[in-house]
DNA sequence: AATGAAATGTAGCCTTGGTTACAAATTAAA
DNA sequence: TTTAATTTGTAACCAAGGCTACATTTCATT
């Protein structure tokens, strides 16, 4: 049986389709909760150091140290030795867009009943797979009630 | 170093249980997809192979291999070389509970006025990481109309 | 039963994201 | 200004999850 598709399980190239990109967001997604630390740390201390990003992010500054120079590498931030860390344009535009998709996706939960406890935790890890589509049906959603 | 804390950040200590959370999540995803791959394939066709697990999941051969030999490490499949997978009964309830969460999540953005594509799509990243009681209140909200 | 195709396994390499241990630079205090 | 503490950097390791290339087994077909 090589090309005869007698097969009865569901789309199997869809299906794969799936999982890439949901394995794809797993790469953004660290990237993502970078940059809005980082945003977040300049915007309360004026600026933000390896030390505090370890402490906020729950690793070692070691981690911090080698996902930043990817993150430099990819163009989004802009770091030099012992200094502190800056965003470039584009690492700002993606951490508004983050953070302006976190508050969606709590404010949502939360919007169902949920403790913020949960909603926030939830959100963390819901943020970063949820399309514009999306998205927008959950501010939709938040607007008509 | 340890006691002073002068900072203005937001509760540093639990963001970083969040991202921690959200950490942890990843690695249980994977398990939970194939799993599911697996009793889906098996109750489809009676057995599942590790050709139709790379083609479902869209990955080689190779890498369904070695992930496999991690699942069965942790207790979830039993495999033996050239033979079909199985499930464990620990397995074969992951796959139950993963099939179902799925599927409420699925039924949930369908009920949101998400086309059934992109429901398909975002429940794919999104169900990993929704709570007991967010799934429970997404139940909630299904039934209630 | 022999042979060729398909499936499975193995070796070895890559990147990411995590670690500890140690070195160097910066900052704060004496 | 010297010294001590803190922060940052570097080296070297680990596991997970990808890959290609090649070897072996199984299966189907003649």
């Amino acid at each position: 049986m090589s090309n005869a598709a007698k097969k009865a399980v569901p789309h199997p190239v869809q299906q794969a389709e799936r999982f890439r990109r949901s394995r794809h967001d797993r790469s953004v997604e660290l990237a993502q909760d970078y940059v809005e630390a980082i945003a977040d740390l300049t915007l309360a201390q004026g600026e933000a150091r390896v030390t505090d990003l370890a402490r906020r992010l729950g690793v070692t500054h070691v981690t911090v140290n080698r996902t930043l120079a990817r993150l430099q590498r990819d163009g989004l931030v802009n770091t030099r030795p012992y200094r502190a860390i800056f965003l470039t344009d584009t690492g700002g535009k993606l951490a508004e867009e983050s953070k302006r998709r976190h508050q969606t996706v709590v404010a949502f939960l939360r919007s169902l009943g949920i403790s913020e406890k949960i909603s926030e935790l939830d959100a963390e890890g819901i943020e970063h797979h949820v399309s514009p589509e999306t998205l927008a049906a959950f501010e939709r959603r938040l607007k008509k009630r």
